[in-house]
DNA sequence: CACGCAGATGCGACTGAATTGCATCTGCGT
DNA sequence: ACGCAGATGCAATTCAGTCGCATCTGCGTG
């Protein structure tokens, strides 16, 4: 049921390190292999996935170190290129940010308990009117939930 | 700014041990020294706590073993006495239910930046509507924030 | 009230995601 | 081509949570 978060990724990411290389030097950041790499694998995705997936895409091409690939993923949320989504299996997520300012703005996630999948609902129509308690001031917000996916449902 | 869970904890859990007893009995499960003592300590807490304030709790009174606190924790989610909560710092924080059923319908989390405490907003009135891709059936939903909470604002 | 046992506890060892320290290497501006 | 700030690789470590197993105990039964 768990553990194979990779099956609706393209077989290579290798087709779009070119864009990942772009992607980065457009931003002015250092350009280098291993952010070229992890991001390329992050552009071939459409779902959120752990370190471990991205680690293991990698490696079946280059060799590539695992403290590089969370280095390179924290780099990726810092310079807001990614996010991270916490997931109750203690396991963190990464996925591309697909609009500007996606990071402070409200998330949206959906996790498949049968595949195991995280999506981002970015595209979702929410509008939540919640009244707080007084004195409590959100930055952030994050809605997730939890079911059947389109795909297994 | 974080790693003080417990200060709006009131010094000593044991006022609630007879309150978590009848609790106990009244769901008609096993009644055993460390489930009463950590559900008393849940009792006294008013925002989620983690694993280690919870040991930390019972041992400044009694031996207890770090792993039972995890079973007895497990437990009480599994009766519906509590909740767990999935934090983005990989922590489990432990929050009892306040109405029936709360752990099937929605929940709505608010984690402040500036003491780390995360609190339950059950009595948030809050009215979502959403409109998920098609073929998503979402099972429960999990709304959280994050931002400075009454306290610290 | 003693007995028996299912199930709870305690203890030690283990897992696996994530982090840290440090030596080495490399992208990139000069 | 050169130099160095910053990125990488590697080894060791941390820490929440889990597992296996021996022992103990709550509680129903005779």
């Amino acid at each position: 049921m768990w553990g194979h978060e990779h099956f609706r990724m393209k077989p290579s990411y290798l087709s779009r390190i070119a864009d990942a290389e772009s992607q980065i030097r457009a931003i002015g950041e250092r350009l280098t292999q291993p952010r070229a790499a992890v991001l390329a694998v992050l552009l071939v995705s459409d779902h959120a996935i752990t370190h471990q997936a991205v680690a293991s895409a990698i490696e079946a091409c280059h060799a590539i170190d695992r403290v590089t690939v969370y280095r390179v993923l924290d780099w990726l949320v810092e310079v807001g290129i990614a996010h991270r989504i916490a997931g109750d299996d203690r396991i963190r997520r990464f996925m591309l940010n697909r609009e500007l300012d996606e990071t402070r703005r409200a998330h949206a996630h959906f996790t498949c308990n049968h595949c195991g999948q995280t999506f981002c609902l970015n595209n979702m129509q929410t509008r939540l009117n919640f009244k707080l308690p007084a004195g409590f001031k959100p930055a952030e917000v994050d809605l997730k939930f939890r079911g059947a996916c389109a795909h297994c449902s």
